[in-house]
DNA sequence: AGCTAAATTTGAATGCAGTCAAATTCTACG
DNA sequence: CGTAGAATTTGACTGCATTCAAATTTAGCT
């Protein structure tokens, strides 16, 4: 009966799965800085904004979030930790779904949502031993560290670079499937090179080079691309991605 | 849009984690034909026996038990088709804590209790298809095949046979942890040859030869060994075990 | 500053799984 | 065969997350 000593008393009554989807969408919504709106997190978590109301009220007596009626809800620190407890389990859980169950990266992150509230510390722990302590998803997200903490990274968006840059994808920055799944035929995901060939002005498409040649992309979907920059001199010579994660990591299967 | 051909409509409303477990346990406590209780029932689940009697009220309406007042509860053809479905998500869930993840096998029912109702057919199939279609769970039970038939076996009770009988264990049949990791130390665990050398009277102490030599255990645990008989001529030679599952399937880790 | 439209909250109600205490039914035994 | 004690059900209630409809607040625009 020792109480182990966690950040937060996750244990404590009160704090269940409907509770954890809702600080895990409020996290996500105030990555800005920017109070999450009621209407917002309804729309995400698929229920009427009204119904939100009533729970973000309970939340803020619970002292999980900060509430500005009218305004929107910020998490407190205690929501935080919780949200990024969660948040850590999904992001290993689609790890473990995509490199150890061979899941496309587009499947990952519906099994990942059912069982992020469900699985305990152990078996947790165990994925992230299994991975070898994995600092991203699938999708090239960074993993909470147990206590809470990010691990650093210096991921910039690539439309934001200058013409000719070349870097590294991280991340592919989105929850689209369907998007996913194209990028991954494009063969653009986390790990390989990339550079930045020309953006037709107005909005118009993206060209980039890649090493299965020149892709075209929408500008919607080319503001998703999270890159490392590499220094020219660096990307003058390596032309081979060293990584390829992919849809499809195992050979043998679906 | 297109309705998958289950053999039950399973999707249907009102099939939730909590009716889940309910036809689960009552497929267990049904196994004898006899019909299960509301207490037995109550406390396998942790409820009080008037929440669980509310609750076999509704599962009758649905019907999914056949319920007789102060008598007890039957599964329908439709509920034992759920909750073989759940008892087969559970069994190979286990296996794959086990084999995959290297849980002990004291280890397993816990997590995948709290799996067995959240993982989806895709899951399922994965899973099922890593492990190679395996019919048995780490403690030997029979893994529901997908259209609810169960795949043959010849089990026996260890004490039920005549002294000197050899034969293989397979299946440890009981769900207490503790218990389990005492068969484990002792080498006791599906796969293993074992003869029964001596079983004292009175409910005394059972004597047993395995491989890593002679085992006494209560009779209580004796009770729960479940063999497939050898012919005493495959007995007399061969003395090796084929296939030691064990709490450490691996070695790495833990 | 006033007004309208959108966002938000409130209030009343629902469905579900549970509790406790009281009433009912069953069963086994002298 | 009657009755005590156990098992079971019923009834009244709770807590939680939800809904809908109505009231309220906020924000943008002229």
């Amino acid at each position: 009966m020792t109480r182990r000593h966690e950040q937060v008393d996750v244990d404590r009554v009160g704090v269940n799965d409907a509770v954890l989807h809702y600080l895990d969408v409020i996290y996500r919504l105030t990555q800005d800085g920017q109070p999450a709106n009621t209407t917002e997190i309804a729309a995400k978590l698929g229920v009427t904004p009204s119904g939100a109301s009533v729970m973000l009220r309970r939340l803020a007596e619970r002292k999980l979030v900060e509430l500005t009626p009218y305004k929107g809800a910020l998490l407190t620190p205690q929501g935080r930790q919780i949200a990024l407890r969660t948040i850590r389990r999904h992001r290993l859980l689609e790890m473990f779904l995509h490199k150890v169950m061979g899941f496309a990266w587009d499947e990952v992150d519906e099994h990942a949502h059912a069982l992020e509230t469900v699985i305990n510390e152990q078996f947790e722990d165990r994925m992230d031993e299994m991975l070898g302590h994995p600092t991203r998803c699938p999708h090239g997200h960074l993993i909470p560290a147990k206590d809470g903490t990010l691990p650093p990274a210096n991921d910039v968006p690539l439309l934001e670079q200058p013409i000719g840059t070349t870097g590294i994808i991280r991340c592919i920055d989105t929850d689209n499937n369907a998007w996913l799944r194209y990028f991954g035929e494009q063969g653009l995901v986390p790990g390989v090179q990339v550079s930045l060939r020309e953006v037709a002005p107005y909005g118009g498409p993206v060209s980039l080079e890649t090493p299965h040649g020149l892709v075209i992309l929408g500008r919607n979907l080319a503001e998703l691309i999270l890159i490392e920059v590499m220094p020219p001199e660096a990307a003058a010579q390596q032309t081979t991605p060293q990584h390829i994660p992919s849809g499809q990591p195992f050979s043998d299967h679906r």
